[in-house]
DNA sequence: TGCAATTTTCATTTTTTTTTGAAAACTTTG
DNA sequence: CAAAGTTTTCAAAAAAAAATGAAAATTGCA
């Protein structure tokens, strides 16, 4: 009676926490502009000791199977989580990759580069059309191009030197 | 009918050349998160040589009074555009700001520091729970606890120095 | 190999976000 | 200070994003 007493204390502390920790992901995913589900499941698993099973993410979670497949699809290619391989059980386990150093790097170069490259053809077709007509009044225009170009490679450089200078 | 030609020219390229800007910040802008309209007002008022009504800004981008408000009054909160005085005219007139390291530093003070503040209160209250149970594992707890302490850190330390390096 | 367990996919539904448009609230000036 | 011009607000509509759930695909074990 008493251990079990002690035990429903720490799962209620336990899951008091796990709240905590989803709405924290669920937050800090959003300002990334990851779903909700993203979060949610990064939360659970941040604070989880053992390994997960999408079922059990998903029933604690009360969110269904197809979300869940997709929400550790998303964190799979962020690399925010990784499977781990458990004894006597069929089912793929998940652990939370708690880098958030790496995190962040593989963020910038999923999420943010590859808008930063199309950016780059857009810039050089807004050159051609000022070329194209020497009657526009050329100072102003490409003064106005050579900013989005610095913009550009500035981010270029500096987003992917962001993640080397978290200290975490 | 030579000087018409010539003016039909120009305002073609002008007009393919503010497509393409309100094509590149709407896209930057929704990295963001920001709304498709403030990118679109943005991308217009960039490539302007004067300064725009409101309601040239809403007839040119065929997006409704309510819309352009509402997106004027968010890039004015980030300082991504001034008023300007025009002789003569009632309405108000829009400027874009140009400096993006200025326009940057707004949107992390204004979007991204308000959350790294409630995710600090956050953040003490699951050491709150950790605390009121000796029971649990404390050292894994604590450890990843302690994580979530120093990227916060590090992001309040960080992103507001980010837009120091933009050497834009 | 075949079967049951598990995971993924994706058309549909639900939820959230954004836009519209008309009314209300300002503002300028005659 | 009234009336016309301009801007803002906000309830409702439209559009976009995310979640569901059931069918399809995959996996691993007997």
């Amino acid at each position: 009676m008493q251990i079990k007493n002690k035990i429903q204390k720490i799962n209620e502390e336990e899951v008091k926490l796990e709240v905590e920790s989803i709405d924290f992901f669920v937050r800090m995913m959003s300002i990334l502009g990851l779903p909700r589900s993203v979060g949610e499941i990064y939360g659970v698993l941040y604070f989880a000791e053992n390994p997960l099973s999408m079922d059990e993410i998903s029933s604690r979670l009360k969110i269904s199977m197809g979300s869940t497949s997709q929400g550790l699809k998303t964190l799979r290619s962020l690399k925010a989580i990784r499977t781990s391989y458990v004894q006597g059980d069929r089912k793929d386990h998940y652990i939370a990759e708690t880098e958030f150093r790496r995190l962040f790097s593989n963020f910038i170069k999923e999420d943010i580069l590859p808008h930063l490259d199309s950016a780059a053809d857009r810039i050089s077709s807004m050159e051609k059309h000022v070329i194209a007509n020497p009657d526009m009044n050329q100072e102003f225009y490409t003064t106005r191009i050579e900013k989005l170009k610095r913009l550009t490679k500035a981010g270029r450089k500096l987003l992917p030197a962001l993640a080397g200078l978290l200290k975490i």
